[in-house]
This record gives structure tokens, C-alpha cells and sequence, in this order.
DNA sequence: CTTTAGCACTCTCATTGCCGGAGTGCTAAC
DNA sequence: GTTAGCACTCCGGCAATGAGAGTGCTAAAG
């Protein structure tokens, strides 16, 4: 249906859509007709919106209201009706400034985060995927407790990472010292993947018989290793969707959505489609498989380190949300995340 | 005046406030009649009422209605009133479950603020202080990008922190591990203080004289321990405030306590007080002296890592709080953390 | 002197009925 | 195909109403 319209119709949408987008009431006939500019009757408009809505692209609360866009109807519009706002310099210059400074990775990511949601009005998530693809810069056990190892993964990127080895037999300094400079030469440009195959192969190969450091190395990497870290979840900004009347009014529709932002699962489900994908993705209400949030919108993109995606950044709201701007600014704000983690 | 009151007088108050924290409305002077088994009749509660007005402990909306505790009718409330239940055995389980597993610490702490925070259904805090005081168990330095190390601290207890030391002009592999290992030596046992001043003192000394690793160790000892890491702060289940009708219903107030949620300063100024004593600490409205929440109530307790406290745990929520329950759980969950943070 | 019954009074809240306004769909004319 | 006109629908706000809950005061009883 949608190539079915010709374009006085796709503009009409297009104008209750926008209209919808920045009032978040339905929107009548007369409305559009003056948008318009007078060119066509409250009349015509009606003829046209009832075309519209058996197209499934409005509906009514009620008779006698205005029309108000379903989810394809947003859908149609992000696809071919949307036109792009340039963002202003001066929100450039923020985001730039908040990832530009010095610190920890996930301190800067997180204020990134932040801006991108208080400039959108959302709230902006950020995920890290499991490391498991990323390479490697250096690793470091550490005495964390009797028989407590800390591994540290540092990635290429900046991101540090530690897990915990449970139960294994102390060591004297000096041992755990060599063993964490011989497993970080191993590591150093591989990925955790490759490290953990090297690990095992070698492992298999010299066993641990004549040198013992190497074959502590390789059973506590292996150990280590074995089950797979889960990635990260930031998500800044929550205040922010108070802003969106769809939340403020509706306390369950809020609560269902902070319940969901306490499940680290969700949210990486939420996102996941736009970690693979280099373009930005928009999953209007339904269309996203979370099946706990039927009535949220999903605005995101993949950032990489090098060539390979290693997370996204997204915001998540209400299905109304004013993509001209929003898809923009996302957008922004993953390439400049992809820059961040080049030079590191 | 608190001592001027008879046990009538105060039986009166604590049945007041006990009936509006299961109800959240205001009670008249039947309700508490009938619930006192009508030996005192409603009139003359009214009487009891309106001195217990008077002496500010409680409050009318609007005349007929109901009366409304106070901050001070709380306040006695707790200091002479209340009687805590006792925690259900099942309850001390599943917090005991959630502290006990595996994984590194943040992970475990956690677990335990958000069952905390079911159990209560309020938001639960946990704050861990800057580890300035905290006795380290083992430093690592690691390379993190050109001219950038990282430097890892484990703490007893487990803790685990980093930070980041730029623009440090790179070293071969070999000599980066001799300075960790130094810096390693010279840290284990100490506080972070502790070795800053160390380092500083061995600097003075013997300057980078005559030993190139020991001195290079020094500067970038002293150049990453310059300036005081924050401390962190964990919030879970902010989504169970909306279980309170207080926020439910007032979108502003709700949106004031996300933003200060989003503020780590502010969370830090609202528990500091619970840190340092080892008491529970409760306080309710205008006590805290956060003007930007004046009006919520903060149960917290502080926990320990040895002897020194480390950080403090507890519930934010509004002053209406059933505290005869929420002050034994959080109690149960500091000590617990206490314990969880002793064999370590 | 304390307690209580009685009563008049106040305030809220839910219900009802009643416009006015916004918007629609249909029909007939342009 | 477009539009003016019109009857119709539905929502939202407003006022009036009355029930209910609760109070304070007074005067009588204990």
C-alpha cells in the first residue's frame, strides 16, 4: 500500500504526524487544512484522512476526535517522509566536550550518555557487548584475597574489564607475578576469543610439564575464561522521560519502563539489532521483540572500535518522539564514540 | 516536650502513625477510637488530638479531615514509639543468598541493595566511600593505549578501582612490570594514604638517583594518587518508589528524586551522616540537609570493612515509611555486608 | 476536673446534568 | 474531484448537589 499514495496524501501524514510529534494530541482536519495553507478544505482533509486511517496509518480514540498515527504510520513517516534536522553547532560542541575530556572510558561514555539524553528529552542507554570479540592491550592477575585472583582485561579502546578466579591455590607474589606477564604477552593483540583458543591449544600442546609457570598460566587463564562476561549497561537520564507526557500521566506505562531499566537482559535485547547494523535503527512500538515494552520506541546506533562493533548508544521512549531531531543526534553521538575509541 | 506527654497521649500518636503509614490517609479520631477498643471515646481523643496538635506532632490538611503526622510526629514516633517487627526467617535467607554467591563485589553488593530494596519496597541506596581509607591488598600498573597506564587497586574486601594516568611516555613492557611490582611491594597493607605518603617521602629521599625503575615508579605513583577518587554509589529499584502513592501521584515530586538520583553528590551528602556513626541512622523530612529533597526520609546504616567504615547502605523513600520493618532490614542488610566484606 | 454525648458546622469528593467546542461523516451542490 | 453545509458524537469543564467523614464546642454526666 504504501507506494499507493500519491503525494498530497503522503503530505497530509507527513503534517499529522509533525503535528502529533509536537502537540501529542490528536490532530484534526482543520488543523492540516491550515497548515497547508488554506490550498485544500477541512473538507478534503477528512476524505483524505479516512483514506489514511483504512490504509492503517491513523486512528481515532473516539469518534468526533482527531486522528492520531498508529505505528506504521510513524513507520511510513520515518522511512519516507522524514526530513533530517542539522543539528547546531553549539550541540555538537557539547557532545564533543563530553567525550573529549580525560578519565576513565566509562566515565566519558556515561557523560556522553547523559548529554545526549538531556538534549533529546529521553533516555539515552548505553551497551557495551561482551568483550569476547575485542582485542586485547594487556591483562593482569592480581591478589585479590586468599585464593581470590583478579584478572584485568584491558581492551584496545580503553575498556577495562575484571573478573574473579574463586578457590585457586595462593601463590607467592613472585609467581603471580611472572604467571601475569607471561599471560599478557600472550594477550596483547589478540581478542579474548583467540586468547582463550591459544590458551587451550596450548594447554593441550606442552601440558604443564616441564615448565610450571607456564602451566599455571594456562589453567588459570583457562579458568578464567571459561564462561563468557556479560557486557555492560549505562543508562543515563531516566528523569528525562517525565518530560514525555505519555509517562508522566501514565504511572504504570512508567513503571514498566524503570522495572525494565533494572534488567540489564532487556535492554541489551532492546538494542541488539542496532550493534550489528553500521546504520542507525528505529523500532517504533511493536516492532521491537520486547515483549514487555510494547508501547516504546527505540532510536539507536552501533559504535565500533576499528572495524568491529563493540556497542551502541540509543534512546528510548515514548513511540511519539520527534525523530527529525532525535535520529540526528544519535547518530552524532555514535560516530563520536567511534572516534573516541580509534585513538586509544 | 516530648517528655511532657502521659502514655495516653503517645499510645494515641503511635496508633496515628501507624494507621497513616498502612493507609496513607488521614485518621480521625473514630478510627483510632475503635482501634484502641473503644475505652477512650472519639470525643475524647478529638481532645488528645488537638494537643498533639498543638505541640506539633501532627497536622490537618483542612479542617475535617483527618489528622496527618508530622516531621516531628515521625521523628517521635521513632525515637519512643516504635517497635520493630522481626525480620521472617525467609527474608534474612534470600539476603543472605544474595550476598553470599560468587562474582566480584560490586556485583554481590548489588544483589543485596536490590533485594533490599523489594523487600522494602523504597529505593535502595549503597554508597562505598572514597577508598582514601581502605587497606590495599595488591596495585597493578597496566598498559592502557600510547602514553596512557592504567592503574588497578584491589582493596581488602575486594574492592576493586582504577584510574587512568595520561600522557606518560611509554615503556617497554619489561620495565612497566618491574615498576608494578614495586609499586605492588610497596602498597600491600597500606591505605591509600597511606602509601601517597609513602611514595612522596621515598621521593624526597633518594630521588630518581641512582635506581631508574624505583624513581619512575614513584612519579607515577604520586601523579595517579593526586587527586581523591570519588567513591561510588549503586542505586536499585527506583521503579519500586512508585509503589508509594506519594510519588505515584506527584510527577514533580518523582521527578526531583530521579534527578537527585542522577546526582552522585547528592546521594553521597543524603548517607554521609549514617557512614561515620555505627547506628542506624533514620531521618525524615526537612532533617536532611539536602534542599533538594526536603521532603523524603533516609534510613541508612553504615558497614565496615575490619574496623573502618567503608560505606553505608539504605532505603530512600518518603517519609511515610513503614520503619518498624525498614529499619530492621536495612540493619540486617548492613550487617550483612559487614560480614560479606570480612573474610576477604 | 475529666469524659462524653450531642450537635452544628466545614470541607471533600463523587455524581449528575448541562453546555460549548472540536471534530467527524455524509450529502448535495459546484 | 472538491467543498460547503449540516447533523451528529463525544469529550471536557463547570456548577449544583448531597453524602460522608471529621471537626470543635457546649453542656451534662461521672
Amino acid at each position: 500500500m504504501a507506494s499507493g499514495m500519491d503525494e498530497r496524501t503522503t503530505r497530509v501524514l507527513r503534517h499529522i504526524v509533525e503535528d502529533y510529534i509536537a502537540t501529542a494530541e490528536p490532530v484534526g482536519s482543520r488543523t492540516i487544512s491550515k497548515k497547508m495553507g488554506q490550498a485544500l478544505s477541512p473538507a478534503t482533509i477528512r476524505n483524505i484522512m479516512a483514506d489514511l486511517e483504512e490504509a492503517g496509518y491513523l486512528a481515532q480514540p473516539h469518534t468526533s476526535a482527531g486522528r492520531v498515527p498508529t505505528g506504521a504510520g510513524f513507520r511510513y513517516y520515518i522511512d519516507h517522509l522524514l526530513s533530517r534536522q542539522t543539528l547546531a553547532r553549539d550541540e555538537m560542541d557539547q557532545l564533543h566536550r563530553a567525550g573529549e575530556g580525560n578519565g576513565p572510558a566509562d566515565e566519558l561514555v556515561r557523560q556522553v550518555s547523559r548529554l545526549l539524553s538531556n538534549l533529546a528529552h529521553q533516555a539515552s542507554v548505553v551497551v557495551v557487548s561482551s568483550p569476547e570479540q575485542q582485542v586485547l592491550r594487556s591483562v593482569s592477575l592480581m591478589r585479590a584475597g586468599v585464593e581470590r585472583i583478579l584478572l584485568v582485561t584491558v581492551m584496545r579502546g580503553g575498556w577495562v574489564q575484571h573478573r574473579l578466579i574463586e578457590g585457586e591455590p595462593d601463590l607467592t607474589g613472585d609467581e603471580l607475578e611472572k604467571i601475569s606477564a607471561y599471560l599478557n604477552e600472550m594477550a596483547e593483540g589478540r581478542t579474548l576469543l583467540q586468547l582463550r583458543s591459544r590458551i587451550l591449544a596450548e594447554l593441550g600442546k606442552e601440558k604443564a610439564r616441564y615448565d610450571r609457570v607456564m602451566g599455571r598460566a594456562l589453567t588459570m587463564g583457562a579458568r578464567a575464561l571459561a564462561d563468557t562476561a556479560p557486557g555492560e549497561v549505562f543508562i543515563e537520564g531516566r528523569a528525562n522521560i517525565l518530560e514525555q507526557p505519555e509517562f508522566a500521566e501514565d504511572v504504570h506505562r512508567l513503571k514498566r519502563i524503570l522495572r525494565a531499566f533494572e534488567e540489564k537482559s532487556v535492554i541489551f535485547r532492546l538494542l541488539d539489532r542496532a550493534m550489528e547494523s553500521r546504520a542507525i535503527q528505529v523500532s517504533v512500538g511493536l516492532e521491537n521483540t520486547v515483549e514487555e515494552l510494547p508501547d516504546i520506541s527505540v532510536v539507536a546506533s552501533g559504535y565500533r572500535q576499528g572495524v568491529s562493533s563493540v556497542g551502541s548508544i540509543g534512546l528510548i521512549g515514548p513511540v511519539r518522539m520527534d525523530y527529525s531531531r532525535v535520529i540526528p543526534l544519535v547518530e552524532y553521538a555514535a560516530s563520536l564514540l567511534t572516534t573516541m575509541f580509534e585513538d586509544r
